[in-house]
Parts: structure tokens; sequence; C-alpha cells
DNA sequence: ATGGCGCGCGCAGCGCGA
């Protein structure tokens, strides 16, 4: 195989997105996709449907919130569920060794609003994602963060910036915790290369949000710098988001030549 | 436009997402 594609996407439940996944998957031939928002207990997993079509898949779930899986072509070895040391009942962290690359599979909290408990959780979560990823770069030189960030790292990730001041996913506190993922080397896939003004990968369900294109850019793959030299193009696919029934966010797809 | 929609749970209407 001459290229290799790895893919984020938050299919807000598993249970109702399993087609659009599966016919995504017969359509593009992703190698990796890393889904958030399964909102499945493991036990209700649709793990056959998803090794029928050919890919073997690493889960950790629960019941109504959160979730996180990562569905590969190839063998998943190593996995991990959960920031190591950091105590948190929700699932929201899954890694797997796949294809030589560590691939580290995230949904970070949303935190409602600035003077929100879950902003709080938010930000000490980001914080401990930053600690642990330090030593995992150095044990993994090829390694991928990939998700639903709840981040938009800078102001053309977002329709409105003014009308988006004070609200979580634009704040401060947040971007600075983005901006360190940065510091420590991992690069922001989608920056490499040229793109579109107005590249979103959520739109709000309510007030037509995507007919009007009022989207915001949170779903991202971060690569390590061995990664980044192999990376080659990175897409936002909006497909599955015009279909009936669509999740809010749409994949992103990383493409990067064979090691 | 202060909301709007879609999801899970569970059977009414609420919490949550972003």
């Amino acid at each position: 195989m001459a290229y290799m594609k790895i893919a984020t996407w938050n299919v807000n439940s598993l249970k109702v997105r399993l087609p659009h996944l599966l016919d995504w998957l017969a359509a593009t031939r992703i190698d990796v996709v890393c889904l958030q928002e399964t909102k499945q207990d493991d036990t209700k997993f649709p793990r056959e449907e998803i090794e029928a079509a050919g890919y073997r898949v690493a889960f950790s779930g629960q019941k109504t919130y959160n979730g996180v899986a990562i569905v590969s072509r190839t063998p998943l070895s190593d996995v991990q569920a959960g920031i190591p040391g950091f105590e948190d009942e929700q699932r929201r962290v899954l890694a797997a060794t796949v294809g030589g690359m560590r691939v580290v599979c995230v949904y970070i909290p949303n935190g409602q609003s600035l003077d929100s408990d879950k902003y709080r959780y938010k930000l000490r979560w980001l914080k401990a994602l930053n600690a642990w990823l330090r030593e995992e770069l150095m044990r993994y030189p090829a390694l991928v963060l990939l998700g639903d960030y709840n981040i938009a790292p800078e102001d053309r990730d977002v329709y409105d910036p003014a009308a988006w001041v004070g609200s979580v996913l634009v704040s401060e506190a947040e971007r600075e915790q983005f901006r360190a993922l940065l510091d420590m080397g991992l690069r922001d896939s989608f920056r490499l290369f040229e793109q579109p003004e107005k590249s979103f990968t959520w739109w709000d369900y309510r007030a037509a949000g995507f007919r009007r294109d009022l989207g915001l850019r949170i779903d991202h793959i971060l690569l390590s710098p061995q990664l980044a030299n192999r990376c080659v193009a990175v897409d936002i696919d909006r497909g599955p988001r015009k279909l009936e029934r669509p999740s809010d966010h749409t994949p992103v797809v990383a493409t990067l030549t064979a090691p």
C-alpha cells in the first residue's frame, strides 16, 4: 500500500450512525478511524458488524455519554484506555499501536460554560493529557493524537469569532492547552497544507447550521514530527454530513506515505 | 435570535452536546 489514511470522526451515537460508518469505510477504504461519542456500553458495541466489514476494533465505552473506539484494517496492539494516573469515570481516551504508529484517540470534554465545574474539569483533563503525552512522545516517536478536541484553536476556525467570545471551545485557557500540545512538537496536520477559508468540522443541528455553514473546526489530527514528515494531505470529508440523520461532526482524514 | 436539533433514557420530559 502506497498510502495510509487515518481519520477521526465523532459519530454522536454509534448505534444510530453505524450504517453511515460502514458505508463510509467501504467507500473510502480508510485504514484507521478513531471514533468518539459512541455512547454504548462495551457489551453493546457492534464488534461483529465492524469485523464483518474487514476491520479490527478496540473500544472503551459507557452508556449514554462519551465512549471512544479505534477501527483499523490491521491489528491493534498494546491497547490502553484512559490517561494513566488520572482518575476519570468518563470514557474519553483510547490508545493503541497500529502499523508502527501509536494512535491516541481522544474525546476532550466540552466544558459547557466558562463558569461551570465541567469547564474546570476540562482544564484539569487537558493538563493531565499534556503531561502524559509528553512522556508518550518520547516512547513513541511515531505518534498521532486525533479526536474531538472541543477546541477551535484560532479565530479562523470559528464562523463568527465575535459571537463566540466568552464561550467554551474558544477560551484562552483552552487554546493555551492546545498550543502546549504544539509546543511539545506535535503539528496540526490540517495546517500543514493550504486549506479553504471556513474549514469546519462541526455544525450545530439547530438553526440550519450546516446549510448556512455556521461551523467550527474542533476535530483535529496532531502528528509527531516523524509522522508529519510523511503526511501528504489532510481533508475534511463533508460527505457524511449531507446524509439523512447525520452526526453533527464530519470526518477529518490525513493521508500518510507508507513508512 | 435569548432558541432552534438530535441523542439517550424510557415512556414524559429532561440533561447534555457545542
